[in-house]
DNA sequence: CATGAATGAGACTTCATTCAT
DNA sequence: TATGAATGAAGTCTCATTCAT
């Protein structure tokens, strides 16, 4: 896998004379969180402005420091979308695992626990700042949005698809195809995030109802 | 309703003085195409860069004619953006029209063709070109954003809701939340494009596979 | 005399081949006219904006041509701007060699005359909108100040002088340097000129009781 | 008063800021300095070459940094232009007082002094550069004209009038039009000015001549 | 003669990145 | 580590000038 983006720990991207120094912790300011204090205004700002339209200036002030200080982190604003990037995947995948693993013995149960979250997630804007970043800056960064999909997206869709085929192993859940169930698990919800946090749709029934309504249609299509 | 975008014919944006020579069409040189070309030429280019890493260098030469010529036709890039959005618009919008209209007599059949048509389609990068570049920026422009989510995407949910009520009230469909129905429509359908044109994805079932399992499962689900 | 800028009729800096084809009238449209549509229309828009803000775009419109039919007749916008101040020079020179000559016989009648008619005259906006152009090219066209100031400031400052040392002559007026005379004849009404037209001042007496209170102070001044 | 042209302190167009940060002089690099350098600069570029034909470039180039430096202090081009203008008024408006102020006493041998003065000092090409640029550019900028013709002109004016009316009531000075009195002292010092500054005249007689002279005619014209 | 579409050089301005302190 | 002054490349937009029709 010739993937440059990373997962480990420390955030990708970051100057390497820097990251090596990881001498005595003398405890020298708060120099541990920065990088991550960084991350978090640059999501910030890239999320209210778009990647291009965000100035360094911006995410440094956001940050706290000054402009010449994200430099000393970070390599470029590339590297700082990388690094954020990187950082949000891990989580979520950690989320997606935990998820798929636990839906070992009831898979309807667990669909329905995964639908409700998800559509209470992705109804918080910050919880969508990230995909909706990859989103926009998709275009101009291949290997980002090849990361973030096989990382995220697939893995998402992964899961939700093996839940499916344990569904219909147990014969809960009708023989269908599987890639096309996760996408009516995913879809739905994905299309009221968009169409609030991208195109600022302020409209809507409660995630309780939309959650709801999701499961009754999806469970009656899957019945057998 | 403060919207400046509108969709009368000639794309807005457009220079006003020389939107206003209507005058004999004696074919000099090729102005009556220019401006379509030179959308064109900006639909690409801003789908392969995104909006702000485009130049106007580029999309002038692709579309053949000078940087100095873009701006005869149009204000500023964002004028460009706006124009091209517009016009692409109508279009989508009347298709939808057409389908809502002639879904009269039998909903299931009009959601079956619906659903089989919007895959073919948004199987198509060309086709997919316009939302990408709206999601793209519409962080930036929100009224470009919420012009689009108005004409484009609540018109194809509407559409799509008042076909499931016209069905719960032949007695073809359950009474089931409308709005949920329209998203388990175009949700599955949107997450294909998405991993595909924006995430870069390759694999995936033919659209035929895809619009029959989607259907299946749906309809089952919708079953009285 | 290395001067480019002549005094021939035809507004120098027009187009050779066309002022060349002076051939039978044939009363064309009304083409004997239009280099002085234009340059009074050039006059206009540069007295508004000044030189470099001043679009050829703007001149043709105002003269009710294309801008392209400006290049019929003048090579460059530099040109038009030496075919006009051409142009102007004539008549002010014209208007100051009548008085001067006319200064024979009554030099204070005359000292008089000139007074009330030269604060009359830079009174008016129109014609002081050369002057004023001069003032604001003549850093960046040394040769157009110096044709200038020659062909009208030193002319009418010479002629004044004229006017004091015949007066000195014929025992009217005190024997002093004739130079300051001619400064203190045209340097009040040229203040006057410039705060109202160049600096936007709209207060200040009239010309008549300008030129009263002008010529009291200076007849007694100059009085033997 | 609506005038955005302020007289204080730090240029006004100056980046906000910038203009805020007054920490602890470090004496970093030179930017307490560099204002004031740029100003200069921009004085003489504009000077030579109009506001518009001025290029920022050379402007910075001219002071030593490069053209981005510029605008780490100036907002933009016109923003020098007014910060330029504004700093120049502050020096010229004192004197001004200063003279008005000292001439309490004896109206005549002030009056004497404010001639020879300023006949010296109108003759210096830098001090006559201010107004020269002043009325370049009062056509495009209407609020710099006035600003600068109430805060120097008038106040200039203003105060030789001042002068003339003191001198009036203690019966040294004629009962006569005291606007006039004023634009006899100045009018022949600025037609001076003009011709040699702006038109590029040469020749004429030493300031000391002019001033005697000047003083010997109008002191006559206003003898009782 | 006249038009107006087209060109292309050039200017202002922005901003990611560097570096002396 | 941190600052913020400085740089310079790049991009948008303007407009004088040309030229096919």
């Amino acid at each position: 896998m010739p993937m440059t983006l990373t997962t480990k720990k420390p955030a990708a991207g970051m100057r390497s004379e820097k990251a090596k120094k990881a001498g005595p912790p003398k405890f020298r300011r708060r120099s541990q969180a920065r990088p991550d204090e960084i991350l978090d205004a640059a999501l910030a700002v890239f999320t209210e402005r778009g990647f291009d339209a965000a100035r360094v200036d911006d995410i440094a002030s956001r940050a706290g420091i000054s402009k010449g200080a994200v430099y000393l982190y970070f390599d470029s604003k590339e590297a700082l979308l990388r690094g954020l990037i990187e950082r949000e995947v891990a989580p979520a995948a950690h989320r997606l695992k935990a998820l798929a693993d636990a839906g070992g013995e009831d898979p309807k149960a667990t669909l329905t626990l995964l639908i409700t979250v998800a559509t209470q997630l992705l109804n918080d804007a910050r919880m969508f700042a990230t995909p909706k970043l990859v989103l926009s800056v998709a275009p101009r960064f291949a290997e980002i949005a090849q990361f973030y999909r096989k990382r995220v997206i697939d893995e998402a869709l992964g899961a939700i698809a093996s839940l499916h085929r344990r569904g219909v192993e147990t014969g809960v859940f009708k023989d269908v195809d599987s890639d096309i169930v996760a996408r009516m698990v995913m879809g739905p919800i994905l299309v009221h995030a968009m169409r609030k946090h991208v195109l600022g749709a302020t409209d809507g029934a409660s995630p309780e109802a939309r959650a709801k309504a999701h499961l009754e249609i999806l469970f009656e299509g899957l019945a057998i």
